[in-house]
DNA sequence: TTGAAAGCGCTAACAA
DNA sequence: TTGTTAGCGCTTTCAA
């Protein structure tokens, strides 16, 4: 069914159905009574392709989802404990305002050119891009592309000491190093001084944010940083696990340890429960993320949380008001964190 | 960047452009090479409408996320333990095949207009629904659209009693009746007799197997069926949680409980701790879906596994096939289950 | 208020 | 082997 046939059924041309599908001002309200009700009867819905070489957006916003982990590991699907709110927080606002969203998982370098592709075949309208490593070549080549994309975790000042084109770009973050400080300094607060951490990566931004806080906050209360009792954990469950053991192997012995993300939390009260030591009794452990999970283990674990709902509805609104030239200038947000108490730290 | 541009820049006609584009195979090599460098050099993509409008497929399927759960629901996010693997294999088999993934979720029969729209819009070549609960009009509709489509978890007789078009449809399961026996089995082998189930949705096929099967295996054990042991979860925590503190409250004292999914096994196992019951020592518990937290919990959870992401590969290399052509009958699989031993299982 | 017609960028049948 | 040309189904300008 075409607006043609429409149109002959309805005794108009075809302008007339598409100035009745558009909601054009120009219609009389008897005309468009008797081309709506062709329209319902048959359930016409205009082809989408057609319309957007007319001119029209495409109503639709990829979702690219760098991921950290491995395509080959078959428990990848597994590791997605942090994008998995994200995505259903941003498919839903993203369709309750009407749009459809694209989704594309990226695990290589090579998969990058899917981003650029889709902006390009002219796919999507804007895009929202979660989970991006520091890569100023790839912003920079998106932000060429003269359309609208959210960065949601992205170092802001990076952006502006490029130069880079900010007309079609808004930075989403949480207050990441206000988030860690706030979570050492609960540590402290209950006496530990001898606190280990499990670091993200250091090519994304909240893995520096959050270590610079660890750093910060140690001195700020003049404990000694020990290079020992800082593990590269790279954000997954597998790398902090082995950090974990070798340091308890090696003998050292932190009261607690604050980690990156809940994953890597997970994975080190499992390596510590294996070496024999009590979480909190023995460790105690602050997570970060506040994934879902967090509240369901044993301990629960304390941890940070992020209003992941509220970031992917600020990303959703914020990019599809650029696509519709409702707002245009670059714009960046932080969004506060909260600190969860729970079971898994112990006041010595 | 048109392909005009391109044919200019080369040296040749759009038509030789698009052979290029296309692998042609009347294209001399020379040619190919001399229109590739320029299609390589200014980053030349096709645009996807335009070509879609002349009649080639949008490589897009979609995938329809059918949740029980509440849009209005604050913590619905929160409620995907099971769907979200599930997207993501779909996403990541899809893209290996160099599609690309339109996703909707959808949460009430309004919604399903959006499903319609995709396909009737021509946004999608295909599209694969999981969670539907049961809906022989809703499938119907679908049907009648001459697109292909999957359905995971339907069931299969009524499409076959119903006479629906088969043309356009395929259908993957689980063995969902033997992996609920082979968990109401392994508590009696463990010496259980009074084991109440908290069942799912009677209008999902899964949610009706799980419970069949469950009535079949007491029965074949010589167990007596009690009415009272049957707990109506609707495969929602809340839901379950409610039941069972009921369920304990009327003085009822069930040795074992077979949940029908893993997170309504876990909302009991939290009810029946703030009950002062122990998990296995007072109450063994069984789940079903084997959710990675399963794995996560204390007492780690006994639940039965589906092989998720085979499935989403089978639904993805089937709908693809469908839209290329490359297979056109109706087709069905089950997948088989498997009972993963854990800790949430005592012997009597 | 409405219709005719041009054009969006591509593919494919046809002709050369 | 290559180019010309006619659509694909819509929106929108222009003219009536």
């Amino acid at each position: 069914m075409r607006s043609e046939d429409i149109a002959k059924l309805a005794g108009v041309s075809r302008s007339t159905v598409s100035r009745v599908m558009n909601n054009y001002p120009n219609v009389p309200e008897e005309t468009h009574r008797k081309v709506m009700k062709v329209i319902e009867q048959y359930r016409y819905e205009p082809n989408t392709s057609a319309r957007v070489l007319a001119g029209k957006g495409t109503n639709t916003i990829g979702l690219f989802v760098v991921s950290i982990a491995d395509r080959q590991s078959s428990n990848r699907i597994y590791q997605n404990n942090y994008f998995a709110p994200f995505v259903d927080a941003i498919v839903d606002t993203a369709n309750s305002l009407g749009y459809y969203v694209l989704i594309h998982t990226v695990y290589t370098q090579e998969d990058f050119a899917k981003v650029r592709q889709a902006f390009l075949q002219r796919r999507i309208d804007g895009g929202i891009i979660v989970g991006t490593q520091t890569n100023i070549a790839m912003v920079r080549e998106i932000a060429g592309l003269q359309a609208p994309f959210i960065l949601i975790d992205y170092d802001v000042s990076e952006i502006t000491d490029n130069q880079l084109d900010q007309n079609y770009m808004s930075i989403i973050n949480t207050d990441d190093y206000a988030g860690a400080k706030e979570a050492v300094a609960h540590l402290i607060s209950l006496g530990h001084r001898e606190i280990a951490m499990i670091a993200g990566r250091a090519n994304t931004y909240s893995g520096r944010q959050r270590f610079q806080a660890y750093v910060d906050t140690l001195q700020a209360h003049d404990i000694p940083f020990k290079e020992s009792y800082v593990l590269t954990g790279e954000f997954l469950k597998q790398k902090a696990y082995d950090e974990v053991k070798r340091l308890i192997r090696n003998g050292e012995r932190p009261t607690a340890i604050f980690s990156a993300n809940d994953d890597m939390a997970i994975a080190a009260m499992e390596a510590l429960r294996e070496e024999g030591l009590h979480v909190p009794d023995d460790v105690s452990i602050i997570g970060f993320d506040d994934v879902p999970v967090a509240d369901q283990l044993a301990p629960r674990l304390t941890s940070v949380r992020l209003p992941l709902y509220e970031m992917s509805k600020e990303a959703v609104h914020t990019v599809t008001a650029m696509c519709e030239r409702r707002q245009v200038a670059f714009h960046t947000v932080q969004f506060p964190t909260k600190l969860m108490i729970r079971e898994s730290c112990k006041e010595l």
